[in-house]
DNA sequence: CAATGTATGTCAGAATACTGACATGAGTCA
DNA sequence: TGACTCATGTCAGTATTCTGACATACATTG
């Protein structure tokens, strides 16, 4: 477990720190939202709905950070458990809107409580001005990656 | 794609903002890693071996952020194609150091430019107080939410 | 010394996400 | 109008990671 300083210390890496709090939260949620029966994409998929109803597979998929393949199953999965109802045909292009069902809003409520809890134990040791120099500072990482590749 | 502000808003959360983040960046790592026919897991297990030679399978899953069963499929592909050894019996107990190769070596550093370069573009737009400010928010975090769980 | 708890390496099966591919609908432009 | 580009939904197969389980090795504790 020593530390011999060879070359870059991952430590002092932004990046790495960055995998590691990602990882830590997702953890977390996970370990809280095993007991409901629910998995981070899942619940994130539903929190998206309930904020924007009416969301395609596609931009579903975008805000979950998945392919659209696997929101796909997903929706097809959680359609079939009475969650969210999607058109069986699309009014115009191909674009189902889905919107959640009475059941998928309760079972997002449980799932909310569960993970703000989690993200207010996060932010437990912050000031305000430290959350607020993280917001800024993690929008400006997202808008240095994605001006390289693509949008 | 128009926002209506139905509950809490994504956008404003610290969490969706550390998973978005993380995201871009993973992505990023991925289209550059790819050419050299390597994954983030693959780069982040030589990297880790490179700085700290001799960390056995449990330890590289937790600095890869995998599980070790994860590691292990990892490591004997890595160690058929030759880039890492590990002893056949443990020295002791039943950890098994891993070692990186001449071959691995050369292509960690091929590996390491890459990555260098993402990295730097992520911190291209900030100055070197917000890369500070950035780097304690994010270890608090860390520190928030592993003091819950375990350890 | 024996019992317990913790950590490791590994195998097997299941869950999840991915890449590749195709057809369809909408917008653009000559 | 027709050709082209782009985005979408979806199917199929592959790849990766996970959970569950087991045997083993060390440390601790009575």
């Amino acid at each position: 477990m020593s530390q011999d300083g060879v070359g870059v210390d991952l430590k002092t890496s932004l990046g790495y720190l960055l995998k590691e709090a990602s990882s830590a939260l997702r953890a977390a949620m996970e370990a809280e939202l095993r007991p409901l029966g629910m998995t981070v994409t899942h619940y994130s998929c539903l929190e998206l709905l309930a904020q924007r109803p009416g969301l395609s597979n596609s931009e579903l998929a975008r805000g979950a950070f998945v392919t659209r393949q696997s929101m796909n199953v997903l929706l097809q999965a959680l359609e079939r458990d009475g969650f969210v109802t999607r058109p069986a045909e699309a009014s115009v292009g191909k674009v189902l809107p889905t919107r959640l069902t009475p059941r998928g809003r309760r079972s997002l409520e449980k799932a909310t409580v569960a993970v703000r809890s989690v993200e207010l134990r996060m932010l437990g040791g912050m000031t305000q001005d430290e959350q607020a120099d993280a917001f800024t500072a993690l929008q400006s990482m997202i808008r240095s990656l994605q001006k390289h590749d693509g949008v």
